[in-house]
DNA sequence: CCGGTTAAGTGAAGCGGTTAACAAGCCGGT
DNA sequence: ACCGGCTTGTTAACCGCTTCACTTAACCGG
């Protein structure tokens, strides 16, 4: 089923089945005339053909730095239903945590295939993003994007929920504190080195950041060697709740309480979080609302609209739950 | 960067060009050259044009139910990775839920994008099913598809499971069992409505079966319906992990302790599931080799080699963990 | 030395759309 | 009657690659 065969059948030319199809150019019968005879053949246009003509390909791309983070598996999934709502695909892509690797992916998914791409954070020193943002539609989600190009930003105030956190921690009287971040390259690293280790100065904290990855035995393993240093932390804050979940498996072989011998604050909020044992404290993000954000400003920026606000900050809430108390002696 | 410019410059004929890097029809030391001016200058063929030419996308679809279960996100998240490492690119769908969207979905896929597709179960009376398989690689995971035409089955032993799931929760005394299973056409539930009726008729089991959402709080609120039914149902069992976590939330704002007063079986066994408080007694398929097998299959399909076994059945493996207890008066 | 087979490479016609350039028809204005 | 401009539709040149049909040259046994 070809535009040509239409064209016959409509006794018109291809061009005008294409105009027609689009609600351009020809005139408002002609339109409903093709829209019709489209109809009753079943046609519809071949994306492949129409992507190579036009140069769009109605994908997007999402570029996450690792789908081990059920977080990012959450954002994701939503992501591509949000995109499928308006009539595009997306192209899920994950670095495996490797710097180089979401480079490579994103390099390969500009040249030859998506008009869109959202990205989870990326690190902000590495101009090679700015050059991505330059040449297509780019949503960078978590972190800005280095250089002026970028097409949207989905930000999360980390500086705020690095600081609820340790004062939270604080005020239950905690001072040597674990933090657990994912991996990342490291100069992307702003919010665990850079917040934390000023946050940590100013309420007089005995803190140590330590990257874990995300999945769940790797970082029940890392979480292992953390509580078993001497002296341990009486609390552990985990840039994301993936890490955290490994943080209880590991205080349950040592046989440590939680939250009585250890606290322990996630970050994302999963939905499963509320039903560990015990819940788990952890800071929330309105992720549906995150993804429309970001998948509008890409469409936007895909259709040349301009865009009144390119900057969404995200304001974490804590929930506060039954992973954290008091320390006691 | 095209073609033609790598042919110009290494002083062949475009066409030599394109045989040369797929490794075809020309002498090695041309192809060797060819290569070489390929990779001076940059140059990788544009997958648009190429799909458009050749008929075929390097695109696999992974078509699966409902993304909102965790286990499937996971399984998706994994897929992506497998094929990835094969050069091809996942198209990852979701139906949430609606076997109409699902049929709509496929056809969209087969019609213009995809060269492979992989599929959670689908409506096995539905003869759409085999067509899609005639017309395109298909592999099913969980369930066969109609016909004969599948390009492989990757299969779950859910008969095994079910009779598992109520021998065991049998041997603990209990006698009324709830069973929540994930929406689906009505035709689709063979494991649920037959498996279970039969297995529930040999062991002289009092069993009703419920429709469940896999989405965490619409779960919990069939699950608060479930356990307030007078009588109530001394054990659950859930067909997927999403929904048994469901039944831990609606249990705890019932008050009911677990396993004390309900045992829970859920089904998949999500790493997360054996942190849950208590943890889940659930059944176990290896994931990843399931996706190694079915990727391999449909890759296999695409390229037209003739696989020896087209059809794998995983056992489930009970995981026996602290949410089934013997039931008590 | 010759017809026949094979290997290596070329040319050009697509794949199924989009879009720039252009033609035809119709209108009102001068 | 003529011209410019607007609307509607057509023609044909691509988009970048694949692949069929074909030429050329080398090779072979007899």
């Amino acid at each position: 089923m070809t535009i040509r065969e239409v064209a016959d059948a409509a006794g018109v030319s291809p061009a005008a089945v294409s105009y027609a199809l689009r609600g351009i150019q020809v005139s408002e019968e002609t339109q409903e005339r093709v829209r019709k005879v489209a109809d009753e053949l079943g046609y519809e246009a071949n994306p492949i053909a129409r992507a190579l003509a036009s140069g769009r390909t109605g994908m997007v791309g999402i570029l996450g730095p690792s789908l081990e983070d059920l977080w990012q598996q959450r954002l994701v999934a939503e992501a591509g239903r949000c995109l499928l709502d308006h009539d595009r695909y997306a192209l899920i892509l994950d670095a495996g945590g490797d710097p180089l690797r979401q480079r490579a992916l994103a390099t390969q998914l500009r040249d030859q295939q998506v008009d869109g791409l959202i990205l989870s954070p990326v690190d902000p020193s590495d101009e090679f993003w700015s050059e991505i943002a330059e040449s297509l539609a780019v949503v960078s989600i978590g972190d800005a994007l280095p250089g002026r190009g970028a097409a949207g930003e989905v930000l999360f105030d980390n500086r705020s929920g690095v600081r609820c956190a340790l004062e939270h921690l604080h005020a239950l009287g905690h001072r040597r504190i674990a933090v657990l971040r994912p991996p990342g390259s490291p100069t992307n690293d702003r919010p665990a080195e850079v917040y934390v280790g000023s946050e940590a100065d100013r309420l007089g904290l005995d803190v140590s950041v330590v990257s874990a990855p995300y999945e769940l035995h790797e970082a029940t393993g890392v979480a292992r060697t953390v509580l078993t240093a001497d002296p341990r932390p009486s609390a552990v804050f985990a840039f994301s709740d993936s890490i955290a979940y490994g943080v209880y498996a590991a205080a349950r072989e040592l046989e440590l309480r939680i939250p009585a011998e250890l606290s322990v604050i996630g970050y994302d909020d999963h939905p499963v979080s509320m039903l560990l044992a015990p819940p788990l404290t952890s800071f929330s993000w309105d992720a549906e609302r995150l993804v429309e954000v970001a998948v509008g400003m890409v469409l936007a920026a895909i259709d040349g609209q301009p865009r009144r606000r390119r900057r969404v900050v995200i304001e974490p809430v804590l929930r506060e739950r039954a992973s954290t108390a008091r320390r006691r002696h």
